[in-house]
DNA sequence: ACCTGAACACCGTTCAAGT
DNA sequence: ACCTGAACACCGTTCAAGT
C-alpha cells in the first residue's frame, strides 16, 4: 500500500478537514454501549430505502425525510435517532453508495491506469444511482474522503510532486463533478446520450460513458503536457539564477 | 459573425432541441396584447429579487416563491402571472444571469483565446451570484444555447470537424459543470481556497479562479493532443484502405 | 437507551372568485 | 387581461412524553 504523506488538505464535497484528523466512525456509533433498547434499523436498510425514494419518478433524485419514513415503515421521528438532520442522512447515503469503490493497488498497473480505474469505480457507483443529489447537501463523506486520499498516493507514486499532485487532484475532481452533473441531467432525462451529432446524413450519438472515457483521456493528456511544462520552465528558471 | 452550421444537437442543460428551432421568447410574452390591467412587475425585477433571496444566509443558493414574493411585496400567487411554475422560474433566472455574457467575434483573437473568453464569461457570471442551484432545475435556457451555439462556432472557426466539435464541447462543457459546482460549494462555505497544500513548512493555496485557468488549459491541451490522435489515426486507416 | 405523537413554521400549486 | 385569498397536500425539525 503506499504512504500518502502528502500533506495535501483538499476540499472534496465541501469540508476543509486535514486528512489525517479523519476517524472511520461508520455505523450506529453506540456499538458498544449495549443498554437500552437495541436499534430497530440498520444504517444499510436506511440508506437502502433512501436510494429507492430518491429515484422515484417525481422525487427528482431528492430525499424526504417523510417519504423515507413511510419506505421504512417507521414514524418519521424514527429516523432522527440514527441521523441528526438531512444533511447527516445524504451523508450516509453517500457513504454507502462509495464504500464499495476499491481503491487500486499500485502493482495493479500504471498510475495512470489506477487513475482511470479508480475515477470509473467511482463515477459508475454513482451513476448507478441516478439522480442522487446528495453532493452538495452531502457534507465531507468520510468515504470520499478515502478515495481522496487513495487519489492522492496514486499520484504521487506517479512521481507527482504534492503541488503538482493537487493540481491534477483539482482537475480530475472538477471534471469528474461535471460528469455526475451530467449523468444526473441525462438521467432525469431518461436519455442516455450527451451529445447527439447530424453532421450531414448520418446521426452520431456521443453516451455518457463515451463522454466519461474521452473527458479523462483529455485531462489525463492535458495534465502531463502542463506538468511538463511547469517543469521545463522551472528548470529553466532555476538555470538563469545559477 | 461565424456561421454555425455544424447541425449539432448538444444537450445543455437538460433538455434535447434543435438549435435550429429556438425562438427567442423572453419577455413578458403579452407584449403585443395590450389590453386588460398591464404587468405590475418586470421579469427584470423577478430575477433581481430572486437572486437577492437565493443568496441570503439560510436559504443555501435555493428559492422559493413564498421568500420570492416577500421580497417582491406582493401576494404568492402574482408570481404565477409571470412565470407558470419553479421551473420556469428557475429559468428566468437563469437567462437573466447569462444574457450579458457576450460571445466573442472572430476578430477578438484566435479561436482558442476566444473560447477561453467565452468560459471565463459565463463562469465568472454564474459564480458572481454564488451558490444559485439553478441548473439542473433550469431545465433549457435561451440563453445556455446561445452560449452553446456560441461556442460551437468558435470550434467550428478553430477547423474542427462537427464531430470533434461535439467531442471538444462535450469535454469543455463537462468541465465547466464542474467548476460551478465548485464555485458553489466553496462559495457555500465561505472559503475561495478549493484546495489547500502543506508541503513541508510552507503552505500554497488554489483559489478557484487559479483552478479554472489552470484547469481550462488542461482540457485545451488535452483536446489538441487527442483530436491529434484522432487525426493521424484516421489518416492511417485511410492510407491502409486505399 | 431508544422511540414517537403533536405542533410549528415552512413549502408549491390548484382553483375559484375578484377587477 | 391580470390579480389574489383560501385551501390542499406536502416539507424539516423541536419538544415533551412515552417505554
Amino acid at each position: 500500500v503506499v504512504r500518502s504523506d502528502l500533506g495535501v488538505v483538499p476540499v472534496c464535497a465541501g469540508g476543509c478537514l486535514t486528512l489525517a484528523g479523519i476517524a472511520a466512525q461508520q455505523g450506529p456509533k453506540r456499538a458498544t454501549g449495549r443498554r437500552g433498547r437495541p436499534p430497530s434499523l440498520t444504517h444499510a436498510q436506511i440508506a437502502a430505502a433512501a436510494l429507492k425514494v430518491s429515484s422515484a419518478p417525481d422525487a427528482r433524485g431528492e430525499i424526504s425525510m417523510r417519504a423515507l419514513a413511510r419506505e421504512l415503515g417507521v414514524p418519521v421521528m424514527t429516523i432522527y435517532n440514527y441521523v441528526p438532520n438531512k444533511d447527516a442522512l445524504y451523508a450516509l447515503v453517500l457513504n454507502h453508495i462509495l464504500r464499495p469503490v476499491r481503491v487500486p493497488d499500485p502493482e495493479e498497473g500504471s498510475w495512470e491506469d489506477r487513475m482511470r480505474q479508480l475515477q470509473r469505480a467511482a463515477r459508475a457507483a454513482l451513476a448507478e444511482h441516478g439522480a442522487v443529489t446528495s453532493f452538495r447537501r452531502g457534507g465531507t463523506a468520510t468515504e470520499a474522503m478515502r478515495l481522496t486520499e487513495g487519489a492522492l498516493s496514486i499520484l504521487s507514486s506517479g512521481g507527482l510532486d504534492p503541488e503538482e499532485a493537487a493540481l491534477a487532484f483539482a482537475s480530475l475532481f472538477t471534471f469528474m463533478l461535471g460528469q455526475i452533473e451530467v449523468d444526473a441531467m441525462t438521467s432525469a432525462a431518461d436519455r442516455d446520450s450527451v451529445v447527439a451529432l447530424e453532421a450531414g446524413t448520418r446521426t452520431t450519438r456521443l453516451s455518457r460513458d463515451e463522454l466519461f472515457e474521452f473527458g479523462f483521456d483529455v485531462v489525463m493528456e492535458g495534465l502531463k503536457v502542463k506538468l511538463q511544462r511547469k517543469r521545463t520552465s522551472g528548470r529553466r528558471a532555476r538555470q538563469r539564477s545559477n
